[in-house]
DNA sequence: CTGGATCCACACAGATACTG
DNA sequence: CAGTATCTGTGTGGATCCAG
């Protein structure tokens, strides 16, 4: 947002002075999954200038998207959070995020993915199944990189880390090999990824079949 | 898109690296419209730079998003059209320009609306109705500005310009007064609009609330 | 007239260093 | 930890000019 506008009366225009500038989409990405502090959001977008950062978070913050909040004593800490207006961008970041999916090609040298926009890539993916099929619950490794989601119905959680103990019974654990390409394009298959079973479950390739059905791209 | 790179494995990052540069969009929302040539384009984006335009429209060619076409003579045309997955971003388009509409204030100086703007503000805010109100048809004046629109179902086409003869039967003309701000945010009322019937039908306030009940935010 | 290209000034992004 | 300060380069805005 900056003191240029594009002379229009019209919601996308509006929208693009609000977060059209770079890096600003990526914050409320990363925003998206949770609150985080300065530190935890430069970590997660290692190549943002901190200056950019940090007249992106003000310009968040004055156009009424972000809060700026100290944590009580003793921590003490500075916490970013998205307002519900901010909130609202869900589909917004989750529709761009579909879209931008299918021209991943291989991961690039210098490229990076974190858990964060793992997490947003698996939920912009999510196909409610039809009926029937329970309570699922995964575990998504790649790499260093583990996030856990449960879904049932419409209800669809993705959180990054592993589950918190005692993991769900039933739990299916996916890793993704060799490449990211296929959990966040759904062209998932058992040459790609393998799903092992934990907690008192053995995982098959049907476990794969159903993850690939309701995690997939349109 | 610039030599600029995210450097994220992230559909968000590939998306705002393909179209996250000032004005991508904006081209992109008048192309979802139709097919477009150079000279349509500056009238619909007055505030555009010539070479920005130029720039642009290079740069989505490139990406695969655009393709330009001179036509046979002997018109000689040129026209930008979208490719399948330029089109593909109307999903996006129509989530940002519902979140942005919220913001929409009162119309600011030196802000104009333009017929393609709100042809793509009308489809963002569609909602089908729930049955049996059978064909509807509405033509959209503020000012010069005219669009028309027909919905059923599932099915909705929203074209600028007014109906071309012979105008449907039952058509309802509406008007906005004083301001466009209710047909973008959906809170559209007697006071502020008006209905009236043209082609064998006597508009109604029940027709005008019909109208803000299938095109309204959320 | 359409469909741009060229030029310049400047604001903003990128990179790095520094600070309360 | 959470930024600020500074410098540099590039992208953008704005105006003008040009070829078919």
């Amino acid at each position: 947002m900056t003191t240029k506008t594009y002379g229009q009366y019209c919601g996308v225009a509006r929208a693009l002075e609000l977060v059209g500038e770079r890096w600003a989409l990526l914050i409320v990405r990363d925003l998206l999954v949770g609150p985080k502090r300065y530190t935890d959001l430069r970590a997660g977008l290692p190549k943002i200038p901190t200056n950019v950062l940090a007249t992106r978070l003000k310009e968040l913050e004055s156009a009424g998207l972000v809060e700026r909040r100290v944590q009580p004593r003793p921590s003490g800490a500075v916490v970013y959070e998205l307002t519900p207006y901010g909130l609202d961008l869900e589909s917004v970041v989750l529709a761009l995020g579909r879209w931008g999916a299918r021209s991943l090609g291989e991961l690039r040298p210098g490229e990076i993915a974190t858990p964060d926009s793992l997490v947003m890539a698996l939920r912009s993916t999510y196909h409610p199944p039809k009926r029937g099929t329970g309570k699922l619950a995964y575990e998504l490794r790649f790499g260093d990189i583990v996030i856990h989601a449960t879904c049932s119905g419409q209800t669809l959680t993705v959180e990054p880390g592993p589950f918190p103990e005692p993991a769900p019974s039933g739990m299916v654990v996916v890793e993704a090999m060799a490449s990211l390409t296929p959990l966040l394009t759904g062209a998932i298959d058992g040459a790609k990824a393998r799903a092992s079973g934990i907690v008192g479950k053995q995982a098959s390739a049907a476990d794969l079949d159903l993850f690939a059905t309701v995690f997939r791209i349109e």
